[in-house]
DNA sequence: CATAAAACTTTACTCGCGTAAAGAATTAAT
DNA sequence: ATTAATTCTTTACGCGAGTAAAGTTTTATG
């Protein structure tokens, strides 16, 4: 930098200031500075930058599972949103294992982000070494919730978004039964679990669940083996399944085609399955699956907003609130 | 690390060399530090400790979509791979923009890397940037080979998988029309293409090609358009269908279903279709698809070896090795 | 037990930049 | 044009380690 600031004609101090914010100097030096960047290529260090700063223009975003296309797609948008206020994103995924979330969040904490997106796994995240952390670090949890963590939430509002697809399925033939996991890792499935038995007592019907055995994160599996069973038993209340994400929805459909069971609206199918998430598969499942979407650009904008808010120390610590959004019910051909 | 080196009784030069490597100190030292790292819980600080290497303890993976199952899934190989070495994984998706691959790369190289695996967008990669970084930095190409490139390459052998998917269509049905992108983003496709061909040929077969037209990697969509076009059309040379990856065939089978068209061995059946990659998802699509799997451990292995051959220095720069793995049939319902 | 080798401590310098303070130069406002 | 406010330049120190060199202690070897 010495160097660059010799060839450039311009000092060090003012070299450093603009690279932490080039619109701090006055632009005529910008576009000194600019141009002699061309010419040279200089780029500072970035372990020297970080190294007398406390705080680093990194956030870090951390999800359960990279490989989820859902988690995918969201930890995407919102890396696009952090680009766009000039901080960068730090994309960590814990494989679903409680130890690898909080070794990411301490390898985060190694590298002093301004901030950190976390979707927790849920049941299995090591409370309160996420709390302490959030504590520590500016954090807003998104996706999925943990009550009790000193940090905003941002997600998605279950109780509209599971009454909307009941309200559909109950308007358009037999009311629905909800098909999920027996233990859920993910707190949403307890919301959505509840939702559904709402808004089935709401509208008047009885509600009833069908719950798969089975742990982890391999719902695809879950739902096609608990799917063949239940489809084989024919021991289904009603003739419409609900089933609490889309991936055990995937796996269900799978197992019905298996079985020889048709799903859909069209003369001649038997039962009706839709999903919850929009998963970007859900597009091309046989039959196409009527599922609820999730608001992904409306979360990953407010959860970085809420992040930055956090950042800049507008809201206090304590003013715990969660923010969320409606789902859109997305018509296709299963349900 | 001065604070701690004093009450820790050791001096820093050593805490310097066991932070570097641990078992480059006597093991009754190295008891005495860890015991007092629990006790005083410190933790180096990441950008100090880098500054002054030339080379970091990280290992940047860069790949074309984070988003699509089967990068996740190979980057997630490769990860733990990384991890076993005592290296640390960076990871990075390019969102199929060519502008994004070599930001990372350029990202990567600010961050002094020790090596960097990196499978390139294809086509549309900016070969002469990436040429000049794979000569900076100990690279090794997997996935998706550039020709001319200074760096080892490791993927599959298209050949050989391809081949052993047409021999095994060609022994127990009508010979296969080959359904790919008419400008495929991937070298890989080229390849496939030319496998079949020359598959074909050797069988006495005649080849068949069905291109469909589109850019990008939407390939289940692309792969449901253009199978709906053609399975409508009813014009198809024979009724099986050999699809360049199991995306299109995702979307193809999609739009088979639409169509009334029953795909798969059992009777009634009036097409076949068989995919290549054994995607995460091929084992939920309706019917499964039968394909052909990549060696996921074995290339993720492999790169990772290569690529420490190269920071070691043991290979020397112009010995521009391939290795290529072999594919392993997987037979569903589909074909 | 003597000796050599290995491991450790002391001391001191380096890296590349953040940042504070004081003064000089430029720009904006009256 | 004068003054005040910005913006720069100069100078100097700090961060938290890596690392080299010389001297000291511990361990292995015979």
């Amino acid at each position: 930098m010495e160097d660059f600031a010799a060839v450039s004609g311009i000092s060090r101090p003012t070299l450093s200031k603009f690279f932490n914010d080039p619109g701090s100097v006055r632009v005529s030096t910008k576009k000194r500075i600019e141009e002699a960047l061309e010419k040279y290529d200089y780029q500072p260090n970035l372990y020297a930058i970080n190294q007398n700063r406390r705080l680093t223009k990194n956030i870090g975003v951390v999800v359960p599972y990279l490989s989820d296309p859902f988690f995918a797609k969201i930890a995407r948008v919102i890396e696009d949103h952090i680009l766009e206020t000039g901080y960068k994103p730090v994309l960590l995924g814990s494989h679903g294992r409680p130890e690898l979330e909080i070794e990411n969040l301490e390898n985060l904490r190694s590298i002093k982000p301004a901030g950190v997106l976390l979707a927790p796994l849920g049941r299995a995240s090591d409370r309160a070494h996420i709390d302490t952390f959030c504590n520590d670090v500016p954090s807003v949890l998104f996706d999925a919730n943990i009550d009790g963590i000193g940090a905003p939430f941002v997600g998605s509002n279950n109780e509209q978004s599971v009454g909307i697809m009941v309200d559909y399925l109950c308007r358009t033939g037999e009311p629905p039964t909800f098909f999920e996991m027996k233990s859920p890792t993910n707190p949403n499935a307890f919301k959505r679990r509840h939702a559904y038995i709402a808004s089935m007592e709401a509208l008047g019907h009885e509600p009833n669940l069908i719950q798969a055995a089975g742990e982890g994160w391999e719902f695809e599996e879950i739902g096609f083996q608990e799917g063949r069973r239940v489809v084989r038993g024919g021991k289904l209340p009603t003739n419409t399944i609900l089933c609490s994400n889309d991936r055990l929805a995937i796996g269900f459909l799978s197992a019905a085609f298996e079985e020889g069971v048709r799903v859909g609206l069209e003369p001649g199918c038997t039962l009706r399955v839709a999903g919850h998430d929009d998963h970007p598969f859900s597009r091309y499942t046989c039959p196409t699956l009527t599922t609820v979407s999730q608001d992904y650009e409306a979360i990953a904008k407010r959860s970085v907003e809420t992040l930055f808010e956090r950042i800049e120390g507008k809201t206090t610590a304590d003013s715990r609130e969660e923010t969320l959004f409606d789902g859109r019910l997305v018509m296709r051909a299963s349900a």
